[in-house]
Order: structure tokens, then C-alpha cells, then sequence
DNA sequence: AACTGCACCAACCGCGTGGAT
DNA sequence: GATCCACGCGGTTGGTGCAGT
């Protein structure tokens, strides 16, 4: 019970495109605007494609703002933010980083990111038997250790989430099962409510932003957690100096209070409701994947 | 130089969704 | 309501290049 081939694959070319069908593709769609039915531009372009394969070349590769590689912190900042958030929503977490398309976010977090995250993960993690005196007493704990370089700020975001502990469950590559296992479903009293998520603020607005000086990469990581952590850490019995490992805190303490607030405010509008959204989507639907279910219209 | 293993990424595949009929 | 069809998405594959032996 298979769908009918959207073309007949024996016929039309498959493989890497050449310079001439992107030419020809690129002029079509240069002359035409947005295409309104790829399954029609072949013929009209006179490339010899499937329709399909004709879209995700524009899409990931020949349109004119994509970016390539060369991501920058504040982008893997993003990616793992949203990653431990909503799980693979790959179409999700590109819209929120311009020139980015959800293939290449996939190929750079399957690739690069996923690893970066894991191992500051477990360097974290080793931190934090080694370090603290355990989870709610870090506060406490006596700083004897420089945060971890700010090279990637991932291990702080890859904390217990439905929404990833979901993807694990359905995903058959295994990386991310494995990788979801790494955390506890414990959380899993969803606050449901109303959702009002304006998705599509990317991130180039963060650029637009005036940087306070004191805002460091650290009080951005202190935005982001405070979008997605508040219902992962469970009605506050974890606390912040947990996420950072015990350091963070007192760090955090150093930074311009103005600043953070301005980075706060700017993630909850950017981010307003994406948590509770995707916790709502995994109350609904435990250990099911479900696409677009419990998500508003604005978001997929 | 030849071989092997790995990393990267473009492209493909199949399915879910939603609009049109 | 049922069916068809195109779009969009996420998972996976395969080709290529590079590093190590």
C-alpha cells in the first residue's frame, strides 16, 4: 500500500545537479516568482527533474539568502535550545535562523552540533559529581571551579524533555534514542493552557539588538533557560545553579541586571509559548509522533 | 602510493497534512 | 464525506573528500 510516484523515476534524472539545471532552475523561477506547483516546473523549466527533487534544490541550496555553514554561537546556542525543546522539528528550529534551511540545521546538528552538545553534556555531568554537593544544594556549593568556556553553550540546554524524550522513542536513527534516553520523563505534568505562539521571529532580530556590554554569551544562556526551563526543572526544586553546573549562578550574579532583563524579554517574546505548546502536543500524545498535532497553525 | 575509515552534506524516500473537487 | 493531488517534513542514503595508517 504504497503512494503512487509523484513522477516516473525511471525517466527523469536523479542525482547531483549541474551547473546548466541549476541555471535553468534558477532562471524559471527568477522570471516566474514563487512557484506555485513544482510538479509542473520541470517541463516548464525544460529540466529533465521530478518536481520534488526541483523544490529541494531551490529550497536548501539555489535560493538566493541561503546561508552555508559558518554557523556562529548564537546559532548552535539556538539549534540546542530548541532541539531540547521540541525535539526534530528541523522545519521549526530553521525558521528562527535565517538563511537556514532545515536540511542543512539537521545535517549540521546530526554532524557537529550533537556531538558538541554531548560532550559538554558529559563534562557537565562530571562537574557536577565531582563539583557540587549534589542537585538543590549547588547554591551552596563553594565556587572552586571557572565556568566551562563558552564555546557552546548546548550542555545547558540538553536537559529532560517530553518533547526529545518523544523523538527518541519513534526515531530509528538511534543517536537521538540513545540521546533521549540520557533523560528522565519525570516531568511529564504538562501545564496546559491557551497557546499564542508567534513562531515566526528569526533570529537576525537578535542582531538588531543593541548588546549590552555585560551581556555576555552567559546572560543570553540565562534568556534561554528561562524560556524552556522553568516546566523542564519541575515547579523550581532546580535550580539555576544546577544548570550551570554550580558556577553559573554566581556568574550570572556579576552580569549588568539590566541586561538580562532585556535578554529575557526579548526570548519570551520571541519564544513566548513554545514550551508549554510542545508539552501540550506530548500530553496528547505520549510516545506518539505526531507532525503538527498540538501545535498551532503559526508553526507548521 | 594505496588502502581504509570517517565526516560531511546533497539528495532521495515515504508519509502526513490540507486544499480542491 | 470520500478521494485525489501537491506540498512540506523528517529520516535515511549515497557520493565525495580528507585524514590516518
Amino acid at each position: 500500500m504504497g503512494r503512487a510516484p509523484c513522477c516516473d523515476k525511471a525517466s527523469v534524472k536523479r542525482g547531483p545537479w549541474s551547473p546548466e539545471e541549476d541555471e535553468l532552475l534558477r532562471s524559471y523561477v527568477r522570471s516566474h516568482g514563487a512557484v506555485s506547483n513544482w510538479i509542473a516546473l520541470p517541463q516548464k523549466a525544460g529540466l529533465n527533474r521530478c518536481g520534488k527533487s526541483c523544490r529541494l534544490r531551490w529550497l536548501n541550496y539555489l535560493r538566493p539568502d541561503i546561508k552555508h555553514g559558518g554557523y556562529t554561537e548564537q546559532e548552535d546556542m539556538v539549534i540546542c535550545s530548541l532541539y531540547n525543546s521540541i525535539g526534530s522539528r528541523w522545519s521549526i528550529i530553521a525558521s528562527k535562523l535565517p538563511g537556514r534551511t532545515d536540511n542543512d540545521v539537521k545535517n549540521y546538528w546530526n554532524t557537529k552540533l550533537k556531538k558538541k552538545a554531548m560532550a559538554m553534556h558529559h563534562q557537565q555531568q562530571h562537574y557536577h559529581h565531582h563539583g557540587t554537593a549534589g542537585r538543590g544544594h549547588a547554591r551552596a556549593a563553594t565556587i572552586a571551579t571557572p565556568p566551562p568556556a563558552p564555546q557552546s553553550q548546548c550542555a545547558s540546554y540538553m536537559q529532560p524533555s517530553p518533547a526529545s524524550a518523544s523523538s527518541a522513542v519513534t526515531t530509528a536513527s538511534g543517536d537521538a534514542a540513545s540521546f533521549g534516553a540520557m533523560y528522565s520523563p519525570s516531568h511529564q505534568a504538562a501545564p496546559l493552557g491557551h497557546y499564542n505562539v508567534n513562531a515566526a521571529a528569526p533570529l537576525a532580530e537578535f542582531s538588531a539588538m543593541p548588546t549590552p556590554a555585560a551581556a555576555n554569551s552567559w546572560a543570553i544562556n540565562m534568556a534561554f533557560e528561562d524560556m524552556f526551563l522553568p516546566e523542564l526543572v519541575g515547579g523550581g526544586d532546580f535550580s539555576q545553579a544546577d544548570l550551570f553546573g554550580g558556577f553559573g549562578a554566581s556568574l550570572l550574579q556579576a552580569q549588568d541586571s539590566r541586561a538580562q532583563s532585556s535578554l529575557q524579554e526579548l526570548s519570551a517574546c520571541y519564544f513566548p509559548n513554545a514550551q508549554a505548546e510542545m508539552w501540550a502536543a506530548a500530553a496528547d500524545h505520549v510516545n506518539v509522533k505526531s507532525p503538527g498535532a498540538g501545535l498551532c497553525p503559526s508553526l507548521t
